[in-house]
DNA sequence: GCAAATTAGTAAAGCGGTTTAATTAAGTCT
DNA sequence: AGACTTAATTAAACCGCTTTACTAATTTGC
């Protein structure tokens, strides 16, 4: 406080230092010595003594005490500690609404599957789930104000800069919802917002099918066709946030004269919508329920169920392997309800991808289906509340005392 | 050399202030002072000192004298030395090549284009053009030794991380040529190699059509069609240095069944191959003649240019708006024999990306046109050279004296 | 069982680099 | 001419890291 601007130059070698071992000891996923932290970072000694002793006086590491002996002085263990914190995850579905919160390791602590209140006006949607959040919280056992932010996706076009979602389809009545700003009043904490498509490849990249993978995409399809992309390790959003919107993509130039976006587009070709079209058991049924017994006709040999099947394929192959010439992806998670099943789908447009890119990557099924959006959401609050952290600690040196044990 | 771990660490602040202030003097057109630097940094006055009395006596920063008083002591002006070290670029095209000399701000101080050399193999051809290389550094007065960097383009795949270009179909011979090793040696500098069509991207976003442009993509219409990309401010090459190879892509379900890369692609239904199918007043003439005149007959309103031209503006479109879709670039730069002519083409592709995408960017002509590559070849170049000095600057803290005046 | 060796961690001293404070330098303005 | 400004340097202090020296606790060897 007396500096001023060695406040921001003086202290960014030990912010630095700060924030490696800090990420050293998010990354292991148990206890740890000082000494294997001046091993990993290449610190000494001292430095890495006073900065893992910030640490513990913060609550941010836990002393677990001394452990055996490997032949001199028994080492001093100590821990993460995962739960000085807690976010919650918020994935809006257009039929079912997906809640979950986390400790600050990204560790599922309560989870529920909510129906979407139908008919209810944005803001009152918003404060119910809200309330849903606060019942997980209890469930969870996270004590009052130790909720440190909140990841939240919706199904739409989200910008992201001011956590609004400015239009989503699929909910009724979504235009301009300023979803960060509702639900950080009724939750106490920030709120990142994000589109969900993009928040599922972030989950497939953290925790499921694309981990490790710098440059991957996610193909959801199901009522809607879209990508999320990840590009050397950060998600890409493009210029107008519409990087992925490959729902839109021309499947050919008999199309070009037809209507904007109406057909000719993949979406409107080979999204279930078309399937449904093309199939006549589907009455009012939840898709996943016909779709299942599409592929399966298909698979039995029912000539109509087949061409239907064979011809979305054929386009969502051509798409991906389009998207892979432009991106160079290693790595194409495939979710959805029309993935739901499992690979017959797959199989299908690895084959079309392969005749048409000279070295493609992978062609994967979603490992986290269903929940990748969700875990992209805890990922997103996680990486907030994590930035939190560090720049409290960054600030306040002198806290009187860490949180609770 | 005294001790161990302090080299790395207690220097590594000075060194990111040194860059800091290297960058911006690099930045700065025109000359600047002591003070300047403190309020563009903020860093101290003291630190400013002595980190500018270390770039001076460097070499790489000249002392200009002082300037006229604003009210107090009068300033000291100094500048960026670009004459420091000077860059040669190559792009080696089917046909011609380019070669130029530029300082460290990548202002060209000599400029060739000269035939590719026609029947020779890759090593005579590369000494030879390393010949020519050195002619332009005699022109440009570029005392010995003073060639810090070399950048080079080739039309082919490029493996960029070993300087070899693995596989150049236009280039008779060129299949695991080492190129980086061969001038290297040739010119007793280091080099960097990549492909053509990247340079190019990175020449239009450095200093051409797209400069400020975050995330934008070059197509090269040409006998080959392909893309650069530059996503969020740098070069996207993909896993497997793929990306932006949009020659394949697949221009519609009824082409899936065709052979790989044949027929159905984009190039072949688009590239100056496919025109001249269809134009009868070729010959063995030079493509930018025949194009011209394709496009001047479709313009009067021969009906067999105009259908040929369309055509390939129609797929064009499509292919710019599927990667648009993907990508979702702020910008994308037409270039290539094609679009020689100027606008014609253009206007096209405007009018197809408009009807598939909502928020299309801007669709313009390259403005560096054929020379695109060479500029990027030269940033690349430049930017090697610098990061050279950046190293010995880092190093050299307690050099005895700079370089020459 | 006791000394030597090993491992873990802390205290003290020193170094590099930066900051603030004070000083020098060279003006302009009244 | 004297007061105030602006620019840059010198002097002193500070901060954080590293090395060295030292303490602590335990295994190993005899």
């Amino acid at each position: 406080m007396r500096t001023k601007r060695n406040a921001g130059v003086g202290t960014l070698l030990r912010g630095i230092n700060l924030d490696s071992v800090l990420a050293l000891a998010i990354d292991r996923d148990g206890p740890f010595t000082r000494t294997e932290v001046i091993d990993a970072t290449g610190l000494s000694a001292p430095t890495v003594g006073t900065l893992v002793g910030r640490l513990i006086r913060s609550g941010l590491v836990r002393d677990l005490g001394t452990g055996p002996s490997s032949g001199g002085r028994r080492p001093s263990f100590m821990e993460f500690n995962a739960r000085h914190g807690f976010v919650a995850g918020i994935d809006i579905g257009p039929t079912k609404t997906r809640i979950a919160v986390a400790d600050l390791r990204g560790e599922r602590l309560a989870y529920r599957v909510v129906p979407t209140p139908p008919g209810l006006g944005p803001a009152e949607m918003l404060s119910r789930l809200a309330k849903e959040v606060r019942v997980l919280l209890k469930e969870a056992n996270v004590p009052h104000g130790r909720l440190l932010a909140v990841g939240a996706g919706a199904p739409g076009a989200v910008d992201r800069d001011r956590g609004v979602v400015s239009l989503a389809p699929n909910l009724k009545g979504w235009t301009e919802v300023p979803m960060g700003a509702i639900l950080q009043r009724a939750l106490g904490a920030p709120v990142v917002v994000e589109n969900d498509v993009n928040l599922a490849v972030l989950g497939e990249h953290w925790r499921g099918a694309a981990r490790g993978h710098g440059t991957c995409a996610f193909i959801a399809l199901g009522t809607g066709i879209g990508a999320g992309l990840v590009v050397d390790g950060a998600l890409h959003r493009g210029h107008h946030f519409l990087a992925g919107e490959i729902a839109l993509m021309c499947m050919g130039p008999q199309f070009v004269g037809q209507d904007f976006g109406s057909r000719g587009c993949l979406e409107t070709l080979a999204g279930l919508k078309a399937l449904a079209a093309r199939w006549p058991h589907v009455a009012q049924r939840d898709p996943d329920q016909w779709v299942s017994e599409l592929f399966d006709a298909a698979e039995a040999g029912d000539l109509q169920a087949r061409q239907a099947v064979d011809e979305a394929a054929t386009l969502i192959g051509i798409a991906a392997a389009n998207l892979s010439l432009v991106l160079d992806p290693s790595l194409i998670v495939l979710g959805g309800a029309l993935v739901q099943q499992g690979e017959p789908l797959v199989r299908e447009v690895r084959r079309i991808v392969a005749r048409v890119v000279p070295g493609p990557g992978e062609i994967v099924v979603s490992e986290l289906g269903k929940e990748a959006p969700l875990w992209g959401s805890l990922l997103v609050g996680m990486n907030l509340a994590r930035e939190g952290l560090r720049g409290a600690l960054r600030e306040g040196l002198s806290l009187p005392s860490g949180g609770a044990s």
